[in-house]
Parts: structure tokens; C-alpha cells; sequence
DNA sequence: CACCAAGCAGACAGGTTTGTCTATCTCGGT
DNA sequence: ACCGAGATAGACAAACCTGTCTGCTTGGTG
């Protein structure tokens, strides 16, 4: 009854299944919603038995939950590059972010940032809403960091600003793949980069 | 046959029945997503037949359509409504956009742009989503003009970074109701807007 | 009155969705 | 040689979704 060790918990350990599972729930969640793509599609295109599917994630939401998780490593990922290939200026790093964006919306395929795709579809106060609230947060807290590293006055605010113009990229770029937009994206933190720090 | 005047043509008119219809999906639609809300709630929430709903929208992506119509229409309203409350000068109409945004947020229920939580459920080039496009681009083609008329050296950048900054505030209020950032994101414009008319 | 458009009520069909369950196979380790 | 973990294949249940169709009621108009 009690002996944890036997019985069958839900296996949160690597495993080849697991990986390709995760792997289609990545490409497909994000390229059509997390609620047009079924579990018989999931199991369909990873190759994998219905059983191992739901033994690996007892729920779909269970299966969204990881996918958000896959997609705030590599955001943070890109977003920590592009500063970190900026220089060494906290200032420019605040504009490098920026980069990250550009080569996003280049991406072939690119439709927006998942968390935010993914809370349309979800009712606020649902896990993956609440997940996509401390993601958003996260980057948030990050990006006030360097502003502060910047020697910005009001880091906050400063954050406050830049991350309004990533998430409208990230939403505007969703729709209409211009690439211009995120040059002005870029721009236009660069003007409230400097007048932020000239203050 | 051919006779069209008597056929029961999809009525686009008005009518007590179709009204209610409009009404129930405007609020379920944006309360809870396009996809999560089925025919059969819509019908049973507006207390109508199902044949009468299928007669005024021929299949639920009508009525989708209809409900990004209402969406449209209600937006551009209240961002018209904000720059005229803002005054006569054209910048000040520039600033004052956000107080539509901020208005929004406010607003009990709120859960960002209806365009872009239907486009995150909709695939690229459905009427959806083209739909969404060609609403994005009507409010920033009028920013345009009122940046136009306010002397800015570069309207078209102007008009973008403040629809980025836009989107941002419709994204970004979807998920924590906090009023602090679209005061952020007014602030950030206000700063924009003189930047680009002082060079 | 007779007619007809508009609406109501609800059964029905056919497909899809999530999730459970049984039965079998294939390994690696002891 | 054997056992158990992990995988496969697929039937099955129960709900739900879109869309069609048949019947009945009602109110206005020629």
C-alpha cells in the first residue's frame, strides 16, 4: 500500500518515449494550440503506445504543463544569449535582448510566444495560466537586474517598458511576420534605453 | 431556383434572436476562448433553437467572424473616444490612446485583445486570422495618421513602436490584472511621443 | 380567413476527445 | 531461466461537438 517505490508513479525520469512525446507535444502545442492538438495525435506522431503516453503524463494538461515548461528554458535561453552577445554594457544588453526577438520572428514557423498563446486558451486562475503569470514575471525580474546593473534610476520601470515592447513583438510578430517590426521593436528600446540612462 | 427573394438566404439582418446569439458569444467567446465555448452553450446561454441559430450563422466560424466584427468595432471606438477625450493636439491624441488601455484593464473580466486570443487559437490564413490581421493593421494605419497630423518626422515608425507598445499592454493585462502596467505602458508612450516630435 | 416567415423544442447522425483497460512483446539483470 | 520494467497495439466507454432534420407555435399581412 504504502511502498512508493513498486507501484507504477508517474514517471518524471527521462526515457526515450518520453523525450519523443515531448518532443511532438513542442512542435505541435506550439504550431497549432495547445487545444486543437489531440492526444490521439500526439501518440499518432511520436510513435508511442496510448498506455505510455498516459503513463508518463497522467493528464494532457499534465503534457501542457511540461511544454510550458520546455518553452520558458528556451525563451530564457535566447533571451540570456542575445544580452550575453551584446557586450558587456548593461546597456547594451537591454537593447540585445531585442536580437533574441529578431531571430525569432525570422524563424520559419514562428507563431508568437507559447505562454501567451497558450493562456488564450486557458481560463485565468488555471495551472497554465498561473505558470505563464510567473514566466512572464521571471524574465521580468531578470531584465530589472540589468537594468539595474545599467545604473537606471528606476530599473523597474525601465524593465516595466522594455517588456511591454518584447510581448507586443512577440504578439505582433505572431501575426504578420514582418521583419521590420521587430527592427522597430529594437529601435525603439534603444531610445528608451538611452533616455532612460541620459536621466 | 433562382428565385433568391424567398429562399432562406443566411439573414444578415438584424432580429431579436440573432441579436442574442451576438450578444451571448461576445461575452462567452472572450470570457473563455473560441474554442472552449460550444454551439450548444451558445444556444441553451441566449435561449434560442438550434435550427433558428444555424439559420443566422451557417456554421460557428460565422459566427466567429461576426463576434471579431463586434470585437473590432468596440476597440476602435474606445481608441477613438480616448484620443478625442485627450484634446485638440494631435500628440496629446497620441498619449491619450492609452487611456483606452487603461480603461480596458480596468474593466472587470478583462482578458486582453479578443483579435489576438482568437488568432492564438486560429491557424495562419484562416478568416480568422486573417481577419485579426487586417484589424491590427486599420489601428495602426489610423495611429499613422494621427502621428501624421502631429508632425512627427517619421509617422510610420512612430505608429509602430506605439502599437508595439500597445499590444504589449493588451498581452501583458490578459494575465496579471496589475493597473500599474498600463500607467507603464502610458508613461513609456509619453516619453516615445516627445522623443520622436522634439528631434 | 389563409398564409408564411420567424422562432421554439428536441431527436438524431457522425465524428472527435480524453482516459481506462487488457493482452502481448522485449529487453537487462540476477 | 526467470522476473519485472517499460514499451506496443488497440478495444472500449462516456462525453462532447458540429450540423441536419422534423414538428409545433405564433404573430403579422394580404
Amino acid at each position: 500500500m504504502l511502498d512508493d517505490a513498486t507501484e507504477s508513479a508517474p514517471t518524471a525520469r527521462p526515457s526515450e518515449a518520453r523525450n519523443r512525446i515531448l518532443d511532438t507535444a513542442n512542435r505541435l502545442f506550439y504550431a497549432q494550440g495547445v487545444r486543437a492538438v489531440g492526444v490521439d495525435t500526439l501518440i499518432a506522431k511520436s510513435g508511442v503506445a496510448k498506455a505510455t503516453f498516459y503513463k508518463h503524463f497522467p493528464s494532457k494538461d499534465d503534457l501542457v504543463l511540461a511544454y510550458l515548461d520546455a518553452v520558458d528554458k528556451a525563451w530564457t535561453g535566447q533571451l540570456h544569449a542575445a544580452a550575453a552577445a551584446a557586450g558587456l554594457d548593461p546597456a547594451d544588453q537591454l537593447v540585445g535582448l531585442f536580437d533574441a526577438l529578431t531571430s525569432a520572428c525570422e524563424r520559419d514557423g514562428y507563431r508568437g510566444c507559447g505562454f501567451i498563446n497558450t493562456a488564450a486558451e486557458s481560463t485565468p486562475g488555471s495551472p497554465a495560466h498561473v505558470r505563464t503569470i510567473a514566466h512572464k514575471h521571471a524574465v521580468r525580474a531578470w531584465i530589472t537586474d540589468v537594468a539595474t546593473r545599467a545604473g537606471a534610476p528606476d530599473p523597474a520601470a525601465l524593465a516595466r517598458s522594455l517588456t511591454l515592447l518584447l510581448d507586443g513583438g512577440l504578439a505582433a510578430g505572431a501575426l504578420d511576420a514582418d521583419p521590420l517590426t521587430a527592427l522597430a521593436a529594437r529601435d525603439t528600446a534603444r531610445g528608451i534605453v538611452d533616455a532612460a540612462l541620459s536621466a
